[in-house]
DNA sequence: TCGCGAACTTTACAGTGGCAAGATTGCCTC
DNA sequence: GAGGCAATCTTGCCACTGTAAAGTTCGCGA
């Protein structure tokens, strides 16, 4: 014991980050403390302040570390030859495996939305996602029902409103994903 | 002036309710405080506790309050015939239109979602949904499937990551949910 | 009329986020 | 190696929040 820790963390910012998502997916976003954090990290409360500035500043950082990761999820799978249903399986995934990271992302109210690098992140997302849609006739409907599926069923699933007893939730999500694609 | 306020306010409850409506409305729920909203309906900081208990007592009045509203809409426009497509065209305006309850819902962390009250109203707003669709083959999938693109597309919208310029976003929400019934 | 319970207020306390000023350290330059 | 500088972290503080407990006012039925 007496691990006598150094004046200085060393990997504060990512032992922050690695924290709060721990908190919130037990908790949720709402049992997220700034002081709470630091404790966890074992610093002062004002540690991370210096690498986040604000709470808000925290959520910052975690929406754009999220869209980046489902950016080069998705980017991933479509490259690897993969169909709507399998990007939208992957969406699904993301959420369901990042459940921290997507409860954030899509609560801007959270965060400071207009910073650059979270609106450079989330317009990478934005992206794959608008540029895999079969339908010719409007693309920009097409995209809009695709991602409203995969959103929806992902933040369902989250929300625990659509539980199914022992199936897996990627592949259930897979299955509600293919009832649109069989146009 | 000097109208000088009675000891008793009289509707204390569905005063501090519709001001969370406005203020979750405004901010979103991260901005609502318990103090604040005595403030704001004119009473003292601890008014509202007798008749909520907590903040979380508050959100879980509007949660119920929500549910309920929302299986009225849905039973309404059911009974008057409409197919899936109205049933979903229902559902995303009454997530446009009472944005706050519709929030608040999905978002069982931040109330008591084990309250007799909410679960009730949640299972009635369910069963609407669940008995909407018609593919015979599962219905389990089906409904799931019709619940998580109107889902998806109210909570998009609502977060802002759907803006079409000038659209009318329930209009954009018929057509999406029309997506899925070309079966 | 009286009293009882519901509705509201007052007071108090622990905990939070944010800010400012100081302490400590690694690193870079000479 | 010595000195200085900037990044990093700590301490102390303030206004504010939610919640609990005890006191005050009021409506209403016996």
């Amino acid at each position: 014991m007496t691990a006598e820790r150094p004046y200085h963390h060393g990997g504060l910012r990512r032992a922050v980050l690695d924290a709060a998502v721990e908190v919130i997916t037990e908790h949720g976003v709402s049992g997220l403390g700034l002081r709470d954090l630091a404790r966890r990290v074992g610093v002062s409360h004002a540690g991370p302040v210096h690498h986040f500035k604000d709470k808000a500043g925290v959520l910052t950082a975690l929406a754009t570390e999220g869209f980046t990761l489902l950016a080069e999820d998705l980017e991933a799978t479509r490259t690897a030859g993969g169909d709507f249903v399998e990007v939208g399986t992957a969406y699904v995934r993301f959420a369901i495996e990042h459940r921290a990271h997507f409860e954030v992302m899509f609560r801007p109210d959270l965060y400071h939305a207009d910073d650059p690098a979270v609106t450079l992140a989330r317009d990478r997302a934005g992206a794959v996602l608008a540029g895999g849609v079969a339908d010719r006739s409007d693309p920009g409907l097409a995209s809009a029902a695709a991602w409203s599926i995969v959103h929806g069923f992902a933040t369902l699933w989250n929300a625990g409103a659509l539980t199914r007893p022992g199936q897996d939730p990627v592949e259930l999500g897979r299955a509600v994903a293919g009832y649109l694609s069989r146009t």
